[in-house]
Parts: structure tokens; sequence; C-alpha cells
DNA sequence: CGATTTATTGAAGAAACTCAACTCGAGTGG
DNA sequence: CCACTCGAGTTGAGTTTCTTCAATAAATCG
């Protein structure tokens, strides 16, 4: 799948495209990069010009601090639009963070605003999907805030489950997650020593196994009650 | 200052209006309710049909956990739109909660998008918003994810000092912020017993001084260093 | 295969929590 | 006007959760 049919079809998920909203999808211009594993993709503090979509690949979203403490804000998957929530803001406020290789495509601003103008249904839809990001982050706060190091890990894991599932990239509730425990520390504000501990807890509690950067959850249903998980 | 002259002063703060978009504003359908202290102003889980603007008073976002924590998400002060990150979806994510007797306008999403699309301007000026609020919900994953007490707390009130004196409530770095320590304590995500003793290091060490709901702030070099609060 | 990252374990310690008692201040009603 | 009440703030003590440090084991990569 090209850049411009993942675009599309990111679209068509929720909207039914007219020929011309179809043509202009087409005929947004997108400059395809592939990014290896650690590098930044989109870094804070710069102007904020382009914005990408991700095509393959894990990303994240992510803040540091002067002490080397770093959050990671979300996790980005193939078919999101990581860094849309800096569109038409002057600058970037976070760090775009490839986790694997990755591929995607760059759009500069000036040419979705263009996008937007000519097309408003799809403004409005681009606009929608940024205030579901804005909900994720929501939940989020409260995850690291209020959640227990137990049922904060297990919020991850089901809701990256269920985006897997969304794009086709889950089978029978397994999917590939190459996340480290570092990272999954990073995501959920604890140390990896007690992560690895409490993943330890969710394997003996045979609610899910994450082995080399599979998870497989056996008991969906406790997980998400575990979490208090709200599958919308 | 009547609901329409807020709002209209609202974009004005960004925009320079054209006579058609003034009267746009002017014209969209405005409904006033007085709210009392700890009343919800919109409850999640009900479907989003209207959205606020914030004329007088303190509010908040918070969402629940079912074993009764609570996590404060924002705090909302006047000028605010606190829950146009809802604009455009099905249902609420959040609830929206009057810390102290509010007044606010209610607009009906059906309302809204139609100046949106009769206005575009004033919509990409909406839509700008609701990603600075995204922006801010960043911020505070990354504070009650990474920071440590004493840090997160500075980190609220830099915030708060910063946001008054935009709306020109805040006079010599002092500022009426009637939150108890137990309202920050949800926000933080800490208990209400170490807020305190927080509060009382940030005394010490002459930072500030919060008392009766009014935050003076000592020495705001020193808090924007102890917190890394980013001024933009 | 060796080098490097990632995962695991133990132990000590720090940060923050809970519980419970107590103080203080603001408002209320007798 | 004073006693009373109620909510908010403060304090002490014991406990839990999570962190840090450091060492080892396992997996991955070139």
């Amino acid at each position: 799948m090209n850049a411009s049919q993942v675009l599309r079809s990111k679209f068509e998920r929720v909207l039914a495209l007219t020929e011309e909203e179809r043509e202009a999808i087409a005929a947004l211009p997108l400059h395809v990069v592939e990014v290896k594993a650690d590098e930044i993709i989109l870094r804070e503090g710069v102007p904020a010009t382009r914005s990408s979509l991700l095509i393959e690949g894990l990303a994240c979203s992510s803040k540091g601090l002067g002490n080397g403490r770093r959050q990671i804000l979300a996790f980005h998957i193939p078919f999101d639009m990581p860094d849309l929530v800096s569109f038409l803001l002057e600058v970037r406020d976070c760090d775009i963070l490839a986790l694997t290789d990755c591929s995607l495509a760059y759009v500069e601003h000036r040419d979705l605003l263009a996008l937007c103008t000519a097309q408003p249904r799809l403004a409005l839809d681009l606009w929608r999907t940024t205030l579901v990001d804005a909900a994720v982050h929501r939940e989020w706060t409260l995850n690291v805030g209020q959640r227990e190091g137990l049922s904060r890990l297990a919020h991850v894991f089901c809701e990256m489950m269920t985006r897997m599932e969304l794009i086709g990239r889950a089978r029978d509730k397994s999917c590939a997650l190459p996340l480290t425990q570092q990272e999954l520390a990073e995501a959920t504000g604890q140390s990896s020593v007690h992560v690895n501990r409490t993943l330890q807890e969710l394997r003996r509690r045979e609610l899910l196994s994450f082995v080399r950067g599979q998870l497989t959850i056996h008991d969906w249903d406790g997980l998400v009650a575990l979490a208090e998980f709200r599958t919308e």
C-alpha cells in the first residue's frame, strides 16, 4: 500500500468519500522517507512546518526533562498522523521518535491547509482525529496519575491491542508490539525494574504474556477489569 | 462583559476579525447559565451535543476511577472553552466540574458547526485552541509521570500564574486561585497529606505562598527553574 | 563468536500513602 | 455575640510502593 492509499483509507474508515475528495487526497504532495529505529522523526522546539503519516513501524511522542527522565506520551502505529497535533501551532512541543524502523510520509502544513480549505469535510475529520488523540492523552494522564503499577501497565496493553485490532494487525488477541521494558517504563512513569516485576505479576496471574515483542492476551476480560479499560 | 463579548475577545486575542466574522460571532446562540460550586457542568459518558464557554469562575476537567480516585486533567478559567475537546466526538470522555460558582455560556454543537462552515478562519482558530489544550495535556502527563512531588506542584502554579496573567487576573505575581489542597492533590496525582507537606516546603524555600486561595509567587525564576516550566 | 543490549534478581532506601488525631477558620443558628 | 458545626489544613507514625544500585543471565546483532 502506498502512502496516498494509506491516507485515503484512513479517511475512509469514517467517511464515504466523494470523487472530488478522493482526487484531492491523491493530489496531496507526500514525501515518503524511511527512518531507522531510535532516530528522531521530528524534534521538539523546532518550527512546526510539516506533519507525518506513519505507513509502517512503531513510533512514539515523548518529552524529556533536564535530569534525563523522559515521558512517552503516546505510541503511534500505521495509519496514525503522530504530529497532526502540532498542526496550526508555531513550535513542536514534543519529539516524535521511531521505536522500530519506520516508513512514513511527510505532508507540508501549507499543503494540508490548502486541502482543509478546499475540502471542509476532510478538515473536520482531521480535526476530529486530533480530538481523539487529545482524549487518549487524557486517559494517559489518568493512567499515570491514579492507577497503581499493575493496572497502569495493563491499561497500556489493552489500548495497544485494541488499536492493533482496528488496523488488522492482531489475531486471536495476539500482536507484535516491539517495545522494550525500558520503553514501557517511560510510558507508564515507572522504573524499568518495576516494570519487569509488574510484568511477571501479569504473567503469574495468567492475564497475558509479553515475550520478545509479542503481546498475547490470555484473559481479555480479566485484563480489561484490572485496567478499568473503557472500550468505546 | 456579556457572553458574546467574551467569545469575541477570545478570538481577537489572535485574529483581527472582519466585520462579517464579528457579526457571525454575535449571531451565535449562547445560553448563559450559573452553576454552583461542586456541581457537574457536563458529565462523562453522555452524548456530546454542546460545548461551554467559561465567563466567570474556576472549573476543571476530571476523570474518575472505580476505587474513588479521581484525576483532574485541566483547570479552566474565564475565556476557556473547557470541553471544545469533545466537539465532533460522539460521547464526552470526562466530567467538567465547577470548582467555584461559575457563570458560563452553552453553545450547541450544531450552531458551532454552522459557524465553522461559514467562517473557516474562525474554525481554524478553534481547532488551534483544541491543539493548544492537547499540548497542555501532554505537559500534564509529563508532570504527573516524571516530576517529583515538589516540582510537580511548582509546575501547576507556574502554569496557572501564566494563564491568569494572560487574562489580566494577576498582579505582581499574585492571583486568586481558590483551590483546596485536595484538588491540588487530584491534579498532581498525590495524596492531600503529601501536597500539604510539599506546600510547606515550597513556602520554606520562599518560592511562593498559597493561603486561603491566594497564590503569590515570591521567586518566579526559582519556581520556573524548579518546575522546568517552559514559557512559550 | 564476541559485543552489546535487554531482561532478571536481590537488597537497601527513598518517596509517598494511609490512618487517625488534632487545629484552625468561616459561617450558622440559637 | 457566642457556641457549634463543618470543611479544610496540619501533624505524627507506621506502612506500602516504588526506586536505585549493582550484579547476573539471557537474548540479539554484527
